[in-house]
DNA sequence: AGCACGCCGACT
DNA sequence: GTCGGCGTGCTC
């Protein structure tokens, strides 16, 4: 018998399969799927068996060391997504495989999972009533701030042997936990088990729907556009409930478990002990458990994040993307995977139906959903309590300015403020400053400076130029706004520190918190402040967007947006639909009870059709305008991108080597599409909008083409160019990102 | 990625 | 005369 090997060295070079024979003793635990040891030239390696034949090979082969492990790591299906992700986004396979294997890796390494976690957290009051000994003390505070560790680990990070800890365990200060239960559950449980809400008659459309094509097992996708609050979660449930009762399988996946505790827990309520969680915080322990319940087929539900689409089901009927828009179902490291691609070719593979949800859906998905698209649009249109949807005011900074207030805060929004204060009522005041966010704007017009080319915010430079992030234009920073002559041209860049300062001078008697992620490094500290918050222990939240996504609390009735203009004018062709999306996600934070709720935007456009359209808060107004922007400037869902990332700690080799990589493929693109030129489109090289990032400079290229395949053809040649220039190599790091996400 | 082979400069 | 620089090439 032989065995086709992937070796598991993620190198270019070696990404394909290489043969081994089976020696006659492994025969029986050579399988598909297995992990194995091999030697491999002058080394040994190990690698992933996936194929076997009993053909005699013309060129002698080696054998096979060793099976590791006790059973295979993957099934052949997970083993034709991994080949699919390779060669989608151009990586080696064995790369993809580990994504898809996950973390199953670690966990079958050290088998025994024993867990520690201290059993009461009051450590004062304990460690003086038993008579600790100092390293016992030492470990025991070891175990209080790290809970969940496996033996090893916690004996190792006290620094003491780990007999200790088995004292610990008599004196009844840890638990040992093997894991068997599903795990992470947080008995927050408010919701009444199993009270299956009676759903109106736009939800049962939708689930009646979604549920007919899970029963004849149509490989359909849905689109499930709904409003804030109409009940996108109950029709999930639903139909994942007909998934369980037809024997099935349904993973859901939501942006971020951390910030989604109230999904977990309506979960668990709803299905108990089918439901297994995974993300990547879990300990070893919690996702080694939880795997092999749904490998197992005993967790029929599998709720998490981006990777838990690589939870290794066997029969999927029902893929769930909630919050289908957010950016963070793009994984920004190779394999550079958007969990949506993914999850779309998954369904396929096992004639499965995907339920798209949103309230602010993603160009590329409700493009597809309008009639003749691939995709079924499902629409939501009623808030289930029919409560009203919060009133939006759009505050025009420039009257603002005009009139003398050079704050922060316009004068609607203070009042508000001191009104809300007064009757003890919540405030949230959102402001996102996320990293890189310069822009030259005039304050007396609002007027934003803008690439012609590429209908990007120009970007200020030190050299008093502004250029383009995209095509390099450049434009000397004109003194007087060029619009209206007035010279109040400047810059923006104030953070939630710069506000919560503001505040605390502004209304000294305030009670404030910070949400954002400075405040959150800690462990649980963002439950923390929520749960603070929503005690009433606070006056006001100020937060980037984590104070955007989920917060259900009704004692706010105040949302204040300082300062749109933020991300609407990031060197970005996605600005306008992330701010419309973040104005309308930050809007349902306001107006959670009968007091009802008001939202304050302020913004120097108020004119810009994603804030009007917000204000409104009709997505079709702001879908239409954004497509015709889109059409214009041939950028998605009307062509496909892909960005070529140049980096390096010299910036002139950088920069020579994005040149030559622009030459190169400004050259091929003629042979590669012969018939039409307009085939494709190459921007760049320019420097990335974040031209340095841990002494690393950073050039850009971004490719436009209507088919991928072109664009993958293109990218392909410059990994060929790249793969030859062994001295640059070791210089210059390439990256190909494929239906890129994030431009900067 | 590793690891070895291979062909040119300063040292016990 | 050797040690070692890193360019090139291969791994079933």
């Amino acid at each position: 018998m032989f065995a086709e090997v992937l070796v598991n060295i993620v190198v270019r070079q070696v990404d394909k399969t290489f043969l081994y024979a089976v020696p006659e003793e492994l025969e029986n635990k050579v399988q598909i799927g297995a992990r194995v040891k091999v030697p491999f030239g002058r080394r040994a390696a190990d690698g992933y068996v996936v194929g076997l034949n009993s053909d005699q090979p013309a060129e002698k082969v080696k054998e096979i060391t060793a099976v590791l492990d006790h059973g295979p790591l993957f099934t052949p299906s997970q083993l034709a997504l991994a080949r699919w992700m390779a060669a989608y986004y151009l990586r080696p396979t064995v790369e993809a495989m580990q994504v898809v294997i996950g973390p199953r890796l670690k966990a079958t390494v050290c088998r025994k999972l024993k867990e520690y976690w201290p059993v009461k957290s009051d450590n004062t009051e304990i460690s003086s009533s038993l008579l600790l000994t100092p390293k016992q003390t030492a470990l025991w505070q070891v175990a209080l701030t790290n809970p969940g560790l496996s033996r090893t680990k916690l004996a190792a990070l006290a620094g003491v042997s780990s007999g200790l800890i088995d004292v610990l365990v008599k004196k009844g200060l840890l638990s040992e936990r093997v894991y068997t239960g599903p795990a992470g559950t947080s008995p927050l449980d408010k919701t009444p088990k199993n009270e299956v809400l009676v759903l109106n008659p736009n939800q049962k459309a939708a689930s009646g729907l979604i549920n007919t094509a899970i029963q004849a097992k149509n490989p359909e996708v849905f689109l499930l556009h709904g409003i804030t609050d109409s009940g996108k979660t109950e029709v999930y449930l639903q139909c994942v409930q007909q998934v369980i009762s037809l024997g099935g399988q349904a993973i859901i996946l939501v942006p971020e478990i951390a910030l989604t505790p109230q999904m977990v827990d309506i979960f668990y309520a709803r299905f108990g002990s089918t439901v297994a969680i995974l993300h990547s915080r879990l300990s070893a322990g919690e996702r080694f458990n939880d795997w092999n319940r749904v490998q197992s087929g005993e967790a029929r539900v599998i709720l998490g994040t981006r990777s838990a689409i690589f939870a290794p089901v066997t029969d999927l009927r029902l893929v769930v993307i909630d919050e289908e828009h957010e950016p963070s179902y793009k994984q920004e490291e190779n394999p550079r995977y958007h969990a949506r691609t993914v999850a779309l070719r998954l369904a396929k593979q096992y004639q499965a139906v995907v339920v798209l949800g949103s309230a602010t859906p993603s160009l590329y998905s409700y493009s597809r959903a309008l009639s003749g698209g691939p995709f079924r649009l499902s629409e939501l249109s009623h808030r289930v309590d029919r409560r009203p949807l919060p009133e939006i005011r759009i505050i025009d900074m420039r009257q603002e300015a005009k009139g003398g207030n050079r704050h922060l805060f316009s004068q609607p929004l203070q009042e508000a403020i001191q009104d809300r204060l007064n009757k003890k009522e919540q405030i949230i005041l959102f402001l996102n400053r996320r990293g890189y966010a310069t822009f030259v704007f005039c304050r007396a017009c609002g007027l934003v400076m803008k690439c012609p080319h590429c209908n990007i915010s120009l970007c200020y430079h030190a050299n008093n130029n502004l250029i383009c992030h995209y095509c390099n234009y450049l434009l000397p920073a004109p003194s007087l706004c060029p619009d209206c002559q007035e010279q109040y041209l400047g810059y923006f860049g104030a953070g939630t520190q710069k506000i919560e300062k503001e505040i605390t001078l502004l209304f000294p008697q305030a009670k404030v918190l910070r949400l954002d992620k400075d405040t959150v490094s800690r462990k649980n500290a963002h439950r923390q402040i929520i749960m603070t918050f929503q005690e009433g222990e606070a006056d006001i939240l100020i937060g980037t967007q984590m104070v955007a996504k989920g917060l259900d609390i009704p004692g706010v009735t105040l949302v204040g947006v300082i300062n749109a203009d933020i991300t609407l004018h990031m060197p970005d062709f996605r600005a306008s639909e992330r701010t419309f999306q973040l104005l309308m996600q930050v809007a349902g934070r306001a107006g959670r009870s009968s007091k009802g709720g008001e939202v304050l935007v302020q913004t120097y456009s108020p004119q810009h059709y994603a804030i009007v359209a917000a204000q409104k808060q009709v997505y079709l107004d702001f879908f239409r305008q954004e497509m015709m922007v889109r059409r214009k400037m041939n950028y998605p869902p009307f062509t496909r991108l892909c960005r070529l990332v140049l980096s390096g700690t010299d910036p002139d080799i950088a920069a020579k080597a994005a040149g030559e990589l622009g030459a190169k493929l400004k050259l091929k693109a003629l042979n590669l599409t012969p018939l039409q030129e307009e085939q494709i489109e190459i921007l760049g090289p320019v420097m990335a909008p974040l031209a340095k990032i841990k002494d690393h400079y950073r050039w850009h290229l971004i490719l436009k083409a209507k088919e991928i395949t072109i664009l993958r053809a293109a990218a392909q040649i410059a990994l060929n160019w790249y793969e030859e220039k062994t001295v640059l190599k070791r210089k210059v790091k390439l990256v190909v990102d494929l239906d890129p996400q994030n431009m900067m």
